[in-house]
RNA sequence: GGGAGCAUAGCUCAGCUGGUUUAGAGCAUCUGCCUUACAAGCAGAGGGUCACAGGUUCGAAUCCUGUUGCUCCCACCA
């Protein structure tokens, strides 16, 4: 059989995974195996596959290969997320591109064009997935907006509101003008920016030439003036007709209209003169108080703070505090609404432009210095900032939550990989903020609440029921309301925020809240190990860590492996905008799976960010191509019936058995800590350098002979163990060799197979072929130095004592035609000699030799020993280090010291030995 | 402003409770090879004052303190 010199894995990648789901491999059902369950971070529905994906999903894989093959029933469950505001984001846009605005229709036809798009392009990610290899039990692929998790999310909502903990409140919310919705915190991103801050004039609400307050020592302050905050006296300022203002810096000038207050700090010198005064804002034309607060920064720009509480969480408080009106100046969109009087229907940005100018105009503006600050953007809209806004919404209470979900991470019940995370994680729950989980989006779970009509003016009354039938029961038994009829009850317009469905992922996916008892959520529940990002630690594995303690007493899941951030190979996080995010199928197709898996992995240890490096990719196809040829190689071989197994080939049959015990033992204990990329690393050198530069060469038989039947033997069985080794990490080549090594039945699979057991070896033998590699790698160093041919073989001496166990083998590699042991090397011989570890050799050389540069080589031993001899020599004639050290630290620098004189011993004796003659 | 983490070879990282011949790996580099599995390869080699400064200890890359430089998270300084 002629087998192609380089691995092409468009050829097999289809073929294998088809086979796999032909035979249902990934289909998990409940028995009597223990269980192993992940559930996949959902992505999501519209989304598809970047960089990020391809490393989490690849790792899932890893895991979830490896557990089947340790006899586990793994279970990988895969669905996506309708991920309201991104989905709802993308419909608006496209319908926008059709000409349809939302609001021209109706909440019904709105879902079914978002429908619609969900069907056509959801799920599109899913069938990525596949290209890498994921073994998810797709007949189990779900939907965070199906029935069953529908359903689960309704009835928590219920359940939650009845239990307490679900309210409603006006309260000052992140807004995302563009969405039109409230945000929780989480969802706001903060940016630095580079903006202006503004110093306006609020004119004193008193005649000209007043100095009410002033005291002795007061400085009045011209505009060309610096300001200096820390000054412990009064400043004024005062215009030319004697008028005077107090100067505000801010970095929102257009919020001026709402403004119902000045601020100063109590404790402020600058401003007392201020104090019970009133001042008039500026193009305005209102007059408003000053109070006093000890919110405010005395250095901060002037000292003075304009109070807006319809735009600004800490005014809000403020505005609370000392019963200031609140005035909203915007409308849902952040264009002005007529309550600002000016501007009115202007956007909030062109505002800005706009007052500047006019204020300017108006003399009211002192000055402009240029100030970076901090803007909230929209996690979901990047492109738009968020507006502080004050609106009825629905929260959750958390304090309960964060009560259930703390204890088990801090004692290592449930276990974070890394560990660190615990911090944040603590951190986070001890300053736990109530969840606002209303979105004014229409794509997403409608929040059951019904609202009964209310008489004007009074104040709203409202039933939560899992429908509207169960609703208009509870309206009907409320005192008044006896007479509602279904017509009356207005379902709130709010959906829920997406994460309110995704913490109950875990849970839901197993029928948890249709049938809590069910044979599979025992079965399943909890998961094992969780593989997400760090960024969605809040949003998303607090959360459902939560709902899993309070729902099922019990940990969501009993692992979390937080994988880092995919980044160039420059370190900067991968964009679309820097088009540094390389299409993860587009690097398949040109490397295959196998090898993007094994390119994202070899940098990836938990936690830690990847930069990635497209020739990473490369060193994974370049693993593959050498797995292939050895395969071809073994394959090649001609069995020979006739032929006795060469003491070499049993030497190194022996040894490569030890090799893979002890390298399988290493593997295991790497993966159960969540070292993957180093148990890849282990299996990378295993293959490659023990397998193949050394097995494989010890092995094989000489050109056009054939291979005796223990060894071919012994090898197919190696072989067999390395590709179950290798499976979890490139399950295609993996499968495809496996396939072809022996005769296979139909329906047999490497991904069944049992991982190789790992049991005793021995030491020894693995010590003794250490020294046999470093007298073969001496002996090709003294060729490549002399100059001397692989091909021509010369013949070795060892001085006693010698083991010869491996003379075989040194023979084979190093081409050396016989091994003398001797007592002592003959001084008259031209040569070059080494050493391993305290024993010498000497290879015979008879024309090849410089004196002079040998002994100048050795002298340079010498050197380097007696320095080390030395140091040895000084922490031996400590006496505290003698008394105070360990026995075996102790013995161990005694065995340093005679192994080192012993070395010196030899070095000078040959050296003399040589100058002799 | 608060918290966490990192700093070891050109690059990416191991180095666990301090002691294993004056620090390891992969990649990259250099030298020699088209040797009949593989040039996507083979053989060999070079490369580090373990960020800096102190301290603890018989002994420090490892523990402590400080300094510097990065990274991330959280927080309402207009």
């Amino acid at each position: 059989m002629e087998i192609p010199a380089k691995y092409n894995p468009a050829t097999v990648e289809d073929k294998w995974y088809s086979y796999w789901l032909e035979n249902k491999f990934f289909h998990s059902e409940p028995d009597e195996r223990e269980a192993y369950t992940i559930v996949i971070p959902p992505p999501n529905v519209t989304g598809v596959l970047h960089m990020g994906h391809m490393l989490n999903n690849t790792i899932q894989d890893i895991l979830v290969r490896r557990a089947r093959m340790e006899g586990k029933n793994a279970c990988w469950v895969p669905g996506t997320d309708h991920a309201s505001i991104a989905t709802e984001a993308k419909v608006v846009k496209k319908l926008s591109e059709k000409g349809i605005r939302k609001s021209d229709l109706t909440r019904e036809e709105f879902l079914k064009h978002a429908w619609e798009w969900t069907e056509e392009h959801g799920g599109i990610i899913l069938k990525q997935l596949r290209k890498l290899g994921a073994s998810c039990d797709w007949d189990r692929t779900a939907f965070t907006m199906d029935e069953e998790r529908s359903n689960s999310v309704i009835k928590v909502f219920v359940d939650l509101y009845n239990k307490g903990l679900i309210y409603r409140g006006l309260r000052m919310v992140n807004w995302d003008p563009k969405a039109q919705t409230a945000l929780s915190n989480e969802e706001v991103i903060y940016k630095d920016e580079q903006s202006k801050l503004y110093y306006l004039k609020y004119y004193v609400d008193e005649p000209a030439g007043s100095t009410d307050g002033e005291e002795e020592g007061a400085v009045v302050l011209k505009p060309e003036d610096a300001f200096d905050p820390a000054v412990k006296h009064q400043i004024l300022h005062r215009d030319a007709d004697g008028r005077r203002y107090a100067v505000v810096a801010t970095t929102r000038p257009e919020t001026i209209m709402g403004d119902t207050a000045m601020c100063i700090n109590p404790k402020d010198p600058k401003n007392t003169w201020l104090k019970g005064k009133r001042v008039i804002v500026p193009l305005v034309g209102r007059s408003i108080p000053v109070i006093e607060d000890r919110y405010v920064e005395i250095e901060f720009g002037t000292g003075c703070l304009k109070v807006t509480p319809a735009h600004d969480t800490n005014d809000y408080m403020l505005g609370k505090t000392h019963n200031l009106e609140t005035i909203d100046i915007f409308n849902a969109d952040a264009t002005l609404s007529e309550a600002a009087g000016l501007y009115v229907g202007m956007d909030r940005m062109a505002v800005r432009k706009q007052i500047v100018v006019d204020l300017e105009n108006a003399g009211l503006m002192e000055k402009i210095e240029n100030y970076q600050n901090k803007v909230g953007y929209s996690e979901r809209n990047a492109d738009t900032a968020v507006e502080p806004r004050l609106c009825m919404q629905w929260f959750l209470k958390m304090q309960h939550f964060a009560d259930i979900a703390l204890p088990p991470v801090m004692n290592d019940e449930l276990k974070f990989y890394p560990s660190k995370y615990k911090t944040t994680y603590h951190n986070w729950l001890d300053n736990i903020q109530d969840w606002c989980i209303s979105r004014q989006l229409w794509w997403g779970h409608r929040i059951p609440a019904y609202f009964l009509p209310a008489a004007e003016g009074a104040e709203e009354k409202f039933v939560v029921a899992e429908t509207a039938e169960k609703a208009l029961e509870l309206a009907k038994a409320l005192p008044g309301y006896e007479n509602v009829t279904m017509e009356q009850l207005r379902q709130d317009d709010d959906a829920l925020d997406t994460w309110f469905s995704s913490w109950l992922w875990p849970l839901s996916l197993f029928n948890h809240f249709s049938d809590p008892d069910n044979k599979e959520i025992k079965y399943y529940y909890p998961t094992c190990d969780l593989v997400t990002g760090p960024d969605i630690i809040f949003f998303w594995v607090a959360r459902m860590i939560m709902a899993g303690y309070e729902y099922r007493g019990e940990m969501p899941f009993k692992n979390v492996y937080f994988t880092g951030i995919v980044r160039d190979k420059l370190g900067r996080k991968m964009s679309k905008s820097l088009g540094n995010s390389p299409d993860p199928l587009e690097l398949i197709a040109k490397y295959g799976a196998d090898a993007v898996r094994m390119g994202m992995m070899l940098s990836a240890p938990a936690g830690n960010d990847i930069l990635f490096d497209e020739a990473l990719c490369e060193q994974g196809r370049n693993f593959n191509n050498k797995i292939w040829n050895a395969f071809r190689l073994v394959k090649g071989w001609n069995v020979d019936e006739a032929a006795a197994q060469p003491e070499s080939a049993a030497v190194a049959v022996k040894w490569f058995g030890a090799m893979l015990n002890k390298a399988g033992a290493e593997i295991k204990d790497l993966l159960s800590k969540y070292r993957l990329s180093e148990a890849l690393m282990a299996v990378y050198k295993l293959f490659w350098d023990d397998f193949c530069a050394w097995y494989l060469e010890m092995v094989k038989p000489a050109y056009g002979a054939g291979i005796d039947v223990a060894t071919y033997g012994a090898t197919i069985g190696f072989f067999d163990s390395l590709l179950k080794l290798l499976h979890p990490f490139m399950p295609f080549i993996t499968e495809e060799l496996w396939q072809n090594l022996e005769e296979r039945k139909a329906g047999e699979t490497i991904m069944l197979q049992n991982a190789p057991a790992c049991g005793e070896y021995e030491t020894e033998l693995l010590q003794q072929f250490e020294d046999a590699s470093q007298i073969v790698m001496n002996v090709r160093n003294i060729r490549q130095t002399k100059g001397i041919s692989p091909k021509d073989a010369l013949s070795l001496f060892a001085k006693e004592p010698y083991n010869a166990a491996m003379d075989a083998v040194i023979k084979k590699l190093a081409n050396i035609s016989e091994i003398n042991v001797v007592a002592a090397f003959d001084t008259q011989a031209q040569g070059v000699n080494f050493m391993i570890r305290t024993n010498e050799f000497f290879v015979p050389l008879a024309e090849h030799i410089n004196v002079e540069e040998e002994v100048a080589k050795m002298r340079a031993e010498v050197e380097y020993y007696e320095k080390f001899l030395k140091q040895v020599n000084a922490k031996l004639s400590n006496e505290k280090f003698v008394n105070n050290a360990p026995e075996n630290v102790v013995a161990l620098e005694r065995k340093k010291q005679s192994d080192a004189t012993t070395k010196l011993e030899n070095l000078n004796n040959r050296i003399a030995a040589l100058l002799k003659k």
